[in-house]
DNA sequence: CGATTGCCGACTGTCGACAGTTTTACCAGC
DNA sequence: GCTGGTAAAACTGTCGACAGTCGGCAATCG
């Protein structure tokens, strides 16, 4: 994840092979060296990386849980694939959560808050003006995510967090156009600015036109390539 | 899935372990026989279980990931215990989830999902008149479930289930309190009609008020025993 | 008498191995 | 050439074992 680099580790790092497997399995999902529906076999992963079966057993699992490897029994872990219609929902829900949080957050919009937020996007556009798609994408992400964070509800960031894996999958899976930087950066100014407003309509209304405009570049590029069916993988 | 009261061993025999294990965990924390914050020792469990740990680590962390187990590194899984705040979270963030299917259910409230939802009703009105605490919760979360399903997006489903999970937690945990079963019958038409009324508005006031009864029983009774202080066991 | 240090036991993280099942490859029959 | 069945190969589920690590306890020092 680009999120190591702030990690406060890099003194010893002999410890948690899980954790380090997990995010080799993340990486190499989103930077499709595996191809969504792909099977992983276990043991090739595990001579691949020099450990043992069980620690990139247990990453699976992790990541089974975030949503970006399904199992069956017996048979093995693939790699995620979304449909079109698993993609709408996982909009959908973002949605329902942003939404949720963007209504507590301007009732407890504090100077801290905005300070942390104003600064974020400072950052962010100065990721929509690199070329490095992922860092822009990661910085979005975590602009959203301290919103949600400063929402004061620590389950509703959680919640978001594990949609976060998810949405980290499909937009890099498809997302092979440039947004304007432009375009990024005036987007979140309103978000920015309905909260300045402090009224709830402002939000919810600034809320609603930003995940649907990050909605449509992501379901347009689904509906262009055509490449996902109906039934890909079965959830569950 | 029955579950007699302390028998472990040979209860395991068939397929899909961690499963069991899984299923096993959850039972034994929801009806207290590990206590919150309790520590569980993987050989021990393993001993009693008649399994080797390998199986048990995955249950584990599958608990891990629902929010029924906190692992501490190279220490073990303890199990979760929720204090007051986080219980408030939960349930903010079950209003935030059933708000949003409310809205779309009842934009696409087909006469299918009208008896589905009716006809559960009726079965938790039954379940209401019996002592059975838990069958009276397990039924009345399937009436949530349900209309989370007809809201037609599993990935908010998804979420509504893992949510399910901690508040089966807490709910099991503190309600000793026998509630009315007119009460819960008559919380439930509410949302029936509402539902029925076809009006949005409506439909956000009902589930507003029916999770906000919900919420005060639990909160409630934590107030009430005080048993648990601001930093139980630290989230993660 | 209190604080520090070293030791001991217990436990987790990790490993390699075995058994049962699924997948694949191959061959015979149509 | 294609289909169906059988056997080998590969893989997962599970197990027991070993080593490094952590917490607690006791002996020692100030």
């Amino acid at each position: 994840m680009a999120f190591t680099a702030s990690a406060p580790r890099a003194f010893i790092q002999q410890q948690n092979l899980v954790e380090q497997v997990a995010d080799y399995l993340t990486q190499a999902i989103i930077q499709q060296h595996f191809l969504p529906g792909e099977r992983l076999s276990e043991v090739q992963l595990s001579r691949d990386l020099g450990v043992s079966r069980a620690p990139v057993r247990e990453a699976a699992r992790l990541l089974e849980s975030r949503g970006l490897l399904i199992s069956k029994p017996r048979r093995g872990f693939f790699v995620r694939a979304l449909n079109a219609v698993e993609l709408e929902d996982v909009f959908d829900l973002r949605l329902c959560l942003e939404r949720h949080a963007i209504h507590r957050l301007v009732e407890r919009y504090t100077p801290e808050a905005k300070r942390a937020l104003e600064e974020q996007v400072d950052v962010l556009c100065e990721a929509a003006e690199s070329n490095d798609g992922t860092r822009r994408i990661e910085e979005d992400l975590q602009f959203h995510r301290l919103m949600l964070h400063y929402a004061g509800n620590e389950r509703l960031l959680r919640a978001f967090d594990d949609l976060t894996h998810e949405l980290r999958l499909c937009i890099t899976l498809i997302t092979k156009t440039h947004e304007a930087p432009d375009t990024i950066a005036t987007s979140h100014f309103k978000l920015l600015e309905a909260l300045d407003s402090g009224s709830p309509d402002a939000c919810h209304e600034a809320i609603d036109y930003h995940i649907g405009v990050a909605r449509k570049f992501v379901v347009k590029g689904v509906g262009e390539t055509g490449e996902h069916s109906d039934e890909d993988i079965l959830p569950r």
